[in-house]
DNA sequence: GATCCCTAGTCTGTATACAACAGACTCATA
DNA sequence: TATGAGTCTGTTGTATACAGACTAGGGATC
């Protein structure tokens, strides 16, 4: 170990192997290194100063993840996503957390998950009162949307479900908030955020009143916000570059 | 390299790494290695003759499989399943192939893809015909139902939707054959063979006429079929070593 | 001028050595 | 007898050395 010096970052308390993983995923991620592009095992080395053996490991799975994909003659490259991929993950999340939401309405939840719902509906309500008139109402508004969605997902009750979308989720353009930063700037933020809390209230509505089939289509018709958003967004690079993982996603017509 | 002496089988052709993971799931599968068991790396070493490195990357492509889990304070241990998880499973390959059979039938597939559904589906017509009557009809029926189920997930066109399909697959009792031998001592095998068989057809029929959520329903009721012979084969621990996997699971009320 | 072959360099896959850590066991002490 | 500290063994995480495979580039030949 004669890298650089100390861990670059806070990142003790992690061992190499998931530094690794966090520095890899950063680097493809913000598109430093091109979709495409091999990824030389000692290269890495060199740039995240650990040793071959945790990039090695990082790199098998971020493969599993998604993000790589293994070349045939040996080794990884950063993959490439195309329109199609994003438009197809978000659907995927949408059947998927579809499928989380009905198994919650079915077998029903406890009166504690569901004041837990409810106050984070009211707290979604209040920082989409304030969208537009206060600075990072869009961050508070993306880190109780994800709560929400991740909590729903717990009540599914299912671990090999909650597995599942983890690893959907794994591709970050897949994210439920994925595309809200996108439409920040534009004048249709305020509106699209409002009908996405309308969905909210509908599904929460729905898995109290344990409606399985009801809150199954809603939880796919919010997702295809996503992709309305998407196709938004998909029109400059300038904007895709807001949404995370943006840099991966090739356009057909750029 | 002083093992035994030449590579066992014919694993030649196949990395080490290859190797590990195709024994270790053996090991895994068969009950060989029981669930709950912390898997020290040296004694797989010692058991299948490869060094540790590949063993270790064995080991984390099984972890993201969900074959074993990772132990917190290091190492893995292989993984129990709970009848739920099993039911669950069933359910979540429902709602994928169901997914990627609406994706078909909603796209459209081509006139050789439809030539090559009616006749996966004769086939097994024939087989299904033939079953009680010939030996080896379950193998086949198995082998013909696999490739049909997997003939539906390519015809999505999705690389996403196939690659988490493939994911979930990966825990064996959740592939859609996994109980059909499970129920071939039974006098109502035959039945629920023809009734599976009828499923197909529809859905076949479905994806031609581009009825996306007729197939889409109809490909979750078909996966259930797996979840009704699961319910059978849960009975007693004997039927349930005809399942792939079965060693994993744990039942209930033993 | 184009194509094919050979060679050198680079890379990955694998084995192994080393160090830090976790857990269990023992022994001493209150 | 119970509890605590200390040690000791077994295990994993990490680094690195080595060998085979692949790639690219240059030179020779057709």
């Amino acid at each position: 170990m004669n890298q650089a010096s100390a861990p670059p970052r806070e990142d003790r308390g992690h061992s190499q192997t998931v530094r690794a993983q966090l520095a890899l995923r950063d680097l493809l991620l913000s598109g430093e290194i091109a979709p495409g592009a091999r990824l030389s095992e000692l290269a890495i080395v060199e740039r995240i100063g650990v040793s071959r053996t945790p990039v090695r490991a990082a790199l098998t799975m971020l493969a599993e993840e998604g993000l790589v994909e293994p070349i045939p003659s040996g080794g990884f490259a950063a993959r490439a996503f195309s329109e199609q991929d994003v438009r197809d993950s978000i659907e995927l999340r949408g059947t998927l957390e579809g499928l989380a939401a009905r198994l919650a309405a079915e077998r029903g939840i406890s009166a504690l998950a569901a004041q837990g719902l409810r106050d984070l509906l009211a707290e979604l309500d209040e920082v989409v009162a304030l969208t537009g008139t206060e600075a990072g109402a869009f961050e508070r508004y993306i880190s109780l949307n994800a709560a929400l969605h991740r909590e729903i997902v717990m009540l599914a009750g299912s671990k090999v479900v909650e597995r599942q979308i983890e690893r959907v989720m794994a591709l970050p353009f897949a994210s439920p908030s994925a595309f809200v930063m996108a439409q920040a700037q534009t004048e249709d933020a305020r509106r699209i955020l409002m009908i996405a809390q309308e969905h909210h209230h509908a599904i929460v509505e729905a898995i109290l009143m344990r409606e399985g089939s009801r809150v199954e289509a809603l939880m796919r018709e919010h997702s295809r916000l996503a992709s309305r958003n998407l196709a938004h967004a998909g029109r400059s690079r300038q904007t895709l570059a807001q949404v995370p993982g943006g840099a991966l996603i090739k356009l057909r017509a750029v």
